[in-house]
RNA sequence: UGCGGGGUGGAGCAGUGGUAGCUCGUUGGGCUCAUAACCCAAAGGUCGGGGGUUCGAAUCCUCCCUCCGCUACCA
């Protein structure tokens, strides 16, 4: 792409049922901050925009749950997630909401352009209905019985315990998990947008004409393009969202993915009369910050949305990021494993940069990667302390002891000042390049080796040594060193700005122009600056502890105190208790069974006869560990063929809300075929 | 079981055909301006394993082992 005349970045709208976590921060805002940061610095036109997704389900059930309405709830957590952005110094130029009224009428005005366009095709399918509620109810929101595994807690989409997807039509006995009652099917009519049809240019657009890509964005691309493209629903049955926009659609509100990423419109529209040059000239930039659940919504939908509405321009790239993982574990809103900006926040106060950098450095670019305290500790202790904290402060401090605070000016340079000085020039060069690839991480890296690149021309100068026979020498290295830290100030502005903000006070520039960068001038001869502070201090153990006990807690209470029974099963006779025939026995052999994770054949001992179980439980025992030990088993139940084996019976266990299971031991050893009743 | 992504010095990673590299850690030295920070040097790798292609393979092909995610088996 040439003349690229402005830029527009788009990051990834949060979902506004919860606060933003690290993740969000490492995999999105963070790499678009740094991106639109260098962009301004180099003078260019970029505008970036964000917001809140208001609308879809999740949204009115927590509503429900919390008897509030859906605006109060969006409101509270647009409001959070706006100041902790702020807070942290992402710099969108405007963070807005679905819920808003331009939002209103500019993704009504888009689904209505396309639907005169006749971009659309309808169809009328049975979709289950809540008479009580008034609603009809999305597939996760219906439970009944599992006609598989028999499990009475089975959603509308999937079988938790069995792991089967289901259609609702599947469960037996289906009720709604909004008012309990029994839903009936109900005909209804949707609007559907045929993906199938912009496939052949889709794939021209992303296969060919965008190979440059990053892998993991082509690659799914790719395997979503090659199994080919279904129409998809554009409209719902509810309430809480933007109504359809057309004669007789009352109750039907946009699906929200279809309008979501219009929000990226609608935001610009409040930001600027201008919004139209940025959406709409070939001559912008687009680029879209994600996390990888998003890949398929910006490369593959919303293009096609655009591409059928005939006005817009298409993204330029999309650079989704992988997962960031916490201490080892999947990052969960509804475990609470995760750090939340505002939590950080109180912990570690004026710390923004630091997490910035920690984030960055070890963002999940190319796969998932994992975040630890000890490794935040480290990266602060090891690299913003001691490489670029420690390289400003020995440099502002000699300033002040020297010339009391005043530039000195330079002598002649000798060859290794030049190779010193022609080295910033470089390291800005291959910053831009990194950045403009969308490597943060390398980025960051480089940007560091200006710092290390001063420390390293101190020591090999050593003005402290000089200064006693040669103090004319030691104005010109001074000056040299003096002029690295005013370009760190540039340099690594996009990455930590609130720690160079710092920086440009004491050394007394405002200089905020990337193309300055290299410039051997910046701070001129006789220039004053102020009394420094440190930069950036260590972070303690101790620190670090408080922390990890903080998540150890959380691990604690997920295991113990949120775990709530599952409601009893409907009652039965004791004639059908009876039924079951329920024994001791001990086990005689083990084994993995070969080719399974989960499987152990076992050969177990029932006072009746000795029989083979298969038995899901090799993620708990080990088979040498269990030989000789106590159990209870089914004694009666039907045998079954597991992975060629016939298994007679079923070991009993107890199973924990981690699905951890546990034998069911008796207290005391009692004798093989001991009935339990 | 299927699909996808990994396996490179103690740890974390880069490196897709031509002398194996970075950060941290370790050891030794230097410096003492600096938040015990900084600088230099050294030790440490048969690049998961076998086979193949090639003048030449961490890099390409093939088989296998192993780890992670999803998936399956777990009455």
């Amino acid at each position: 792409m040439n003349n690229i005349k402005r830029y527009l970045v788009t990051s990834a709208l949060p979902y506004a049922n919860g606060p933003i976590h690290i993740g969000h921060l490492a995999g999105v805002y963070v790499p678009s901050d740094i991106y639109t940061r260098y962009l301004r610095m180099k003078g260019l036109d970029v505008i970036s925009v964000c917001g809140s997704d208001e609308h879809g389900v999740p949204i009115t059930l927590k509503a429900r749950k919390e008897g509030v309405t859906p605006q109060e709830i969006v409101d509270r957590y647009h409001e959070l997630n706006k100041k902790a952005f702020a807070d942290f110094g992402i710099a969108f130029d405007i963070y807005s909401r679905t819920s808003g009224k331009v939002h209103y009428e500019t993704a009504s005005e888009f689904f209505r352009k396309l639907y005169d366009d006749g971009e659309f095709t309808e169809k009328t399918s049975e979709q289950y209905y809540d008479e009580e509620a008034g609603c009809f109810l999305a597939d996760r929101y219906i439970m009944g019985t599992c006609p598989h595994c028999g499990n009475e807690n089975a959603y509308g989409d999937q079988c938790e315990k069995c792991g089967t997807s289901l259609s609702p039509n599947d469960l037996i006995n289906p009720h709604s998990t909004v008012s309990g009652s029994k839903p009936v099917l109900r005909e209804t009519l949707h609007w559907y947008l045929p993906l199938d049809k912009y496939e052949p240019w889709l794939k021209k657009w992303i296969l060919e004409d965008h190979k440059e890509w990053k892998a993991n964005v082509y690659g799914q691309c790719k395997s979503w393009l090659d199994q080919g493209l279904h129409p998809r629903a554009v409209s719902r049955d509810l309430d809480w969202g933007v109504p359809v926009p057309v004669e007789g659609a009352n109750g039907k509100v946009l699906y929200v993915w279809f309008d979501a990423p219009i929000g990226y419109i609608s935001a610009t529209k409040e930001l600027t009369p201008d919004w139209e040059k940025y959406w709409k000239d070939e001559e912008t930039k687009m680029v879209h910050f994600i996390g990888k659940d998003n890949i398929v919504f910006h490369c593959i939908i919303f293009p096609s949305m655009l591409k059928a509405e005939g006005s817009f321009i298409l993204p330029e790239n999309v650079p989704a990021n992988e997962f960031l993982n916490l201490e080892n574990d999947k990052i969960s809103t509804s475990r609470n494993w995760a750090v939340w900006l505002h939590e950080y926040l109180e912990d570690f106060p004026g710390k923004q940069d630091v997490l910035r950098y920690a984030l960055c450095a070890s963002a999940p670019e190319t796969k998932d990667n994992d975040f630890t305290w000890k490794d935040f500790q480290a990266r602060n202790n090891n690299e913003l302390v001691a490489i670029l904290g420690n390289f400003v402060n020995r440099t502002l401090i000699l300033t002040g002891n020297y010339y009391e605070g005043k530039i000195p000016e330079p002598g002649t340079t000798t060859p290794g000042d030049d190779a010193v000085l022609k080295e910033i020039g470089k390291i800005k060069d291959n910053v831009e390049t990194s950045l403009e690839s969308y490597r943060f991480r390398e980025a960051l890296k480089e940007a560091m080796n200006l710092a290390r690149l001063g420390n390293k021309y101190l020591a090999d100068e050593e003005p402290w040594k000089v200064v006693k026979t040669d103090p004319e020498r030691v104005k010109t290295i001074m000056n040299v060193a003096l002029q690295i830290t005013a370009n760190l100030t540039i340099i690594c502005e996009p990455f930590l700005p609130f720690s160079m903000e710092k920086l440009r006070g004491w050394i007394n520039i405002n200089e905020l122009d990337w193309n300055k960068a290299g410039s051997t001038v910046l701070l001129p001869a006789g220039h004053v600056i102020n009394k420094p502070g440190l930069l950036f201090e260590k972070i303690e153990d101790e620190e670090i502890t408080r922390q990890t006990e903080k998540l150890l807690a959380t691990k604690k209470a997920n295991d113990t105190a949120g775990s709530k029974a599952t409601p009893s099963k409907d009652p039965i006779t004791f004639d059908d208790f009876s039924k079951i025939d329920i024994r001791t026995a001990t086990i005689l052999e083990a084994e993995k069974v070969p080719k399974t994770t989960k499987l152990l054949k076992l050969k177990i001992d029932t006072g009746i006869d000795v029989r083979t179980i298969v038995s899901g439980i090799a993620e708990y025992y080990e088979p040498a560990d269990i030989i000789g030990r106590q159990i209870s088993i089914v004694a009666n139940l039907e045998p079954r063929k597991i992975k060629g084996i016939d298994s007679q019976g079923m070991i009993l266990m107890a199973e924990d809300r981690d699905g951890k299971l546990v034998m069911v031991t008796p207290a005391q050893n009692v004798g093989n075929g001991s009935m339990i009743k």
